[in-house]
RNA sequence: GGGUGCUUAGCUCAGCUGGCGAGAGCGCCGCCCUUACAAGGCGGAGGUCACAGGUUCGAGUCCUGUAGCGCCCA
């Protein structure tokens, strides 16, 4: 493929259905070689092009393209290709993100395979080894984006790891360290197990289970009964250090203060008051373990009692659980519950649902659990972010979703961002021999290393401690460059509602507190993309739908549009695989009538516009006030990132109005200028405004349309509004005829005339509906399939014999029968079909009069019944009438 | 428990600031391979717009309440 000229077709090559896999690659690869999809950046004041930025949703560099990545960039894509039509400046950034524990795990599975851990490695090893893998595999991502027609300025793809982000989070880390938002503490964290490493809050998804409620007895140290408290975690009594109750309570006033014997352990425990406890929760008294329960560690904290950590990194009992020591936690609580019946202290189990965190990327259950790490002081942060919002710096789309957003940041705590990995940023933290904290900008040398004993912190950043500085380390931040003057703050963010929390609102955060300025104006929420039943996708119901599968069945222009079709902004989208067809079908619709219009137009090249110069017909003003009606609405639509509904302006015109009406109407006007022009017109236009939506097929009959122009429809200019194009008169006019075109052929199918018979009519009609039909005869003789029209007061012009009446608005049309139909055969297949009705239709009666049918028959069976009565007595109205009228 | 969304034709959804004589796609029924397209054309059936009140000349559209389903948070 020569990058310089356009893969262009000769109209005679359109075979007669579109087939996009011979059409899709060849040009893509043009316009990403012509570097149609490259921006350059332009700061000045008096820029030609005003910028337009779309930060694409770094996906992880372990991803392949699925369902709800397909929407995503689809949306995009449109939105973006929409910007660059219209003259922006429009810079769409690709990368990926390096998505630090999805890839170690996919690292170390590879390793599994030949019996190895990474620390079978090392870590300068495994570090190499993923980076080795990356390079690999990574990224396959993007490469499947591009066959979805993602225009991605790719030269500037970028990767979390690249040398100069690397520089950029740690510039950021060391900024909010010493301004005091980031800090090192021992708090109580959520604590992966399987990946050994601390998660966030929000990295922990929450479900109901069922488990067992245990009511355990830990009697007073002086003898008495003690008290019963009720857990469904049995074997976090290990590291129980007080009982707490709710200070008004009056069953347990005189406990507080009291000394309990910790069952099994035999830890000697105080009773407090609290105000958080809930008297409504099993007994009212509640077990207090601050080590392991959020609660519990706050009620620790008020109370200054000890916090026993009873678990090693991989969830088993360490030494402090005595006896239980090295059971796995699950087995523990087994144990547990079972040594404490054996002692008499088992009051009793319930079943109880109760709600169970997981980690939300591998699934194990997550616990919480006290531990030294570094957190970010989110406050002062989630402040700004939610003024910004609020003041409308930042748009949410839909509108209802700034709220949602807003209660979330109000309440946020410190975020957790260290992690027990490997791969990912290394924070860069140094402890001396004292232990003292050493935050360098710039890595220590070795002399330094060696004098103060310095040892690294081992662990790294959460991958969405990098991604938040996504929308300005990509254009360059740290450095003053042009492009971050350019596209900073960028246009758009597309995502879906679930990753707000996750990346939309950090990247607020951040990027107002080091820039100063909002990373984006508005937030486009798509919604999640369902099966046909609106279920979600997932693997474990095996309803997920493979989009590069639909792309090479249908091709990428009819994935995106059933998607796009749905994408009102908010919504769920549905999608099934006949929804794809339906919209194969569309692009076959446009290619084949662009055939037709080809075939139509002098040298098969189309006729550039000169309406002044012609005399424009009723449909060719009708045609061209239509198109700026649906230009309309599909400018609103795309303005509003409402492409659902621009998707569905351009479909109707397309198919409705465009194919239906006016190339039906234009079949007869082989030579005619005004016609080749309002043809091409309406069809380069409409290329134009779908081509965001469906880059492929749109550009491909463009090419046809104006070959050999060298230039492509993704450059071409945007239609602008065109108010002279409007028509009422036009519309009206069209609208008669329409109406007659369309009663006479119901009247045609009510009497099951052929194709190819012609009917005679004799109109009754208004002297403005005369008016109107006379100048659209020529069309509605072709389309109604009429032979002789004429113009008369009443139906008494017709011959005599029977006629049938057709009412159209402002009169009547009368259509003789005779000879049109054979009257005896007419008559006779009206009465066999009358006495089919009548026998039906009695036979429905006699079923409903058997009173033991009526009450004893399921009642979906017995209206099936009702409605079968009703339906054949209006057939047999209507046939009666028929012979009536044929005498 | 708090917040939020949905409930319109058999299915999946449009219907934006109240005027709708309620639409689309798919599915269904009938006729037609009419030289752009059978991945098509023409025609048709199918809905008390979840329910109950209210505001209004007028409500699918606004208000209040109820029910069911879903999502987020606790």
């Amino acid at each position: 493929m020569n990058a310089a000229s356009p893969p262009a077709p000769s109209p005679s090559s359109l075979s007669t259905s579109y087939q996009p896999s011979e059409v899709e690659q060849p040009l893509y690869d043009w316009w990403d070689d012509s570097g149609f999809f490259h921006a350059e950046p332009d700061d000045s004041a008096d820029a030609a092009h005003p910028p337009f930025c779309i930060m694409l949703p770094l996906p992880n560099v372990t991803g392949s393209l699925h369902m709800g990545h397909a929407l995503d960039h689809s949306v995009q894509d449109a939105i973006i290709r929409r910007a660059r039509m219209r003259g922006d400046n429009a810079l769409w950034q690709p990368g990926t993100d390096h998505a630090g524990i999805a890839t170690q795990n996919v690292v170390e599975r590879e390793l599994a395979k030949g019996d190895l851990t990474r620390h079978d490695l090392g870590r300068e090893a495994f570090v190499e080894r993923v980076w080795a893998w990356r390079e690999e595999s990574g990224e396959i991502i993007l490469r499947q984006m591009r066959r979805l027609g993602a225009s991605c300025d790719w030269q500037r793809s970028v990767f979390t790891l690249d040398q100069h982000y690397q520089d950029a989070v740690r510039k950021v880390f060391v900024r909010l360290y010493e301004q005091g938002l980031i800090y090192r503490g021992y708090r109580l964290i959520n604590w992966c197990p399987r990946d050994t490493s601390a998660i966030s809050d929000i990295e922990v998804d929450h479900s109901d289970e069922v488990g067992e409620l245990a009511f355990v007895r830990y009697p007073a140290a002086d003898g008495g009964d003690g008290v019963v408290v009720a857990t469904t975690r049995a074997e976090t009594m290990l590291g129980d250090t007080a009982v707490a109750v709710h200070p008004d309570d009056q069953r347990y006033t005189d406990l507080v203060g009291q000394t309990l014997v910790l069952p099994l352990l035999g830890r000697p425990i105080p009773v407090v008051a609290d105000s958080h406890v809930d008297p409504e929760f099993g007994t009212g008294a509640v077990k207090v373990t601050p080590a392991h329960d959020p609660n519990d560690y706050e009620i620790g904290q008020r109370h200054d009692l000890d916090a026993i950590d009873i678990l090693t990194n991989d969830a088993h009992i360490n030494a402090n659980g005595g006896p239980y020591e090295g059971l796995d936690r699950f087995e523990a609580r087994r144990k547990v519950k079972a040594d404490l019946e054996a002692a008499g202290l088992l009051v009793r189990v319930e079943e109880r649902t109760h709600p169970v965190g997981h980690c939300s990327r591998c699934g194990t259950v997550v616990e919480p659990r006290l531990s030294e790490q570094w957190f970010v002081r989110v406050a002062p942060l989630a402040e700004r972010a939610a003024q910004a919002v609020r003041d409308g710096r930042v748009a949410f789309l839909p509108e209802r979703n700034a709220k949602g957003f807003l209660n979330w940041l109000d309440n946020l705590h410190d975020w957790c961002i260290s992690r027990q990995l490997w791969w990912g940023h290394r924070i860069p933290a140094w402890y001396d021999r004292e232990d003292r904290i050493h935050v360098l900008a710039t890595d220590p040398s070795p002399a330094q290393v060696e004098a103060d004993g310095l040892r690294q912190d081992p662990d790294v950043l959460d991958t969405w401690f990098s991604a938040q500085l996504w929308p300005f380390v990509t254009l360059g931040w740290p450095r003053d460059t042009p492009e971050l003057r350019t596209w900073y703050p960028t246009s758009v963010l597309v995502t879906g509602y679930d990753i707000n929390t996750f990346w939309v609102s950090r990247m607020l955060m951040i990027g107002l507190h080091i820039l100063g300025e909002v990373p984006f104006h508005a937030v486009l929420n798509h919604g999640l993309v369902r099966d046909r039943h609106g279920k979600k996708m997932s693997k474990s119901f095996g309803n997920v739908i493979d989009p590069l599968g639909l792309i090479d069945r249908y091709g990428a222009d009819a994935l995106r549009f059933s998607l796009l079709r749905g994408a009102t902004p908010g919504q769920d989208a549905p999608l099934a695989e006949e929804w794809v067809e339906g919209a194969r079908r569309f692009a076959n619709k446009l290619w084949n009538a662009a055939r037709f219009v080809l075939g139509r137009l002098p040298d098969g090249k189309g006729v550039p516009a000169a309406f002044d110069e012609v005399a424009l017909q009723i449909e060719d003003r009708w045609l061209l006030s239509r198109l700026e009606t649906a230009r309309a609405a599909a400018e609103e639509g795309y303005a509003s990132y409402d492409l659902a509904r621009a998707a569905r302006a351009l479909y109707h015109f397309a198919w409705d109005e465009y194919c239906d009406w006016y190339l039906e109407l234009a079949k007869p006007r082989e030579g005619d200028r005004a016609a080749a022009m309002v043809l091409t017109y309406g069809l380069d236009n409409l290329l134009r405004l779908l081509h965001p939506l469906m880059p492929f097929v749109t550009e491909q009959i463009w090419q046809a349309l104006w070959q050999p122009s060298g230039d492509s429809l993704m450059c071409a200019a945007w239609p602008s509004p065109q108010p002279g194009h409007h028509d009422p008169d036009a519309e009206a006019a069209f609208d008669a005829v329409a109406d007659v075109v369309t009663e006479l052929r119901k009247f045609r199918a009510d009497h099951g005339l052929a194709p190819s018979a012609r009917i005679d009519v004799v109109a009754a009609v208004s002297d403005l509906q005369r008016q109107r039909t006379a100048e659209g005869l020529d069309g509605i003789r072709r389309l109604a399939g009429v032979a002789s029209w004429i113009f008369a007061e009443d139906a008494n012009q017709a011959d005599g014999g029977p006629v049938g009446k057709v009412v159209v608005a402002g009169g009547e049309l009368y259509v003789p029968l005779a000879g049109l139909v054979d009257l005896d055969e007419e008559r006779e297949r009206l009465r066999r079909e009358l006495a089919r009705a009548v026998s039906e239709s009695q036979r429905a009666q006699r079923k409903l009069s058997n009173s033991g049918f009526v009450a004893k028959a399921p009642e979906a069976v017995v209206e099936a019944e009702r409605s079968k009565v009703a339906e054949w007595e209006a057939a047999v109205a209507k046939m009666t009438a028929q012979l009536a009228a044929l005498g």
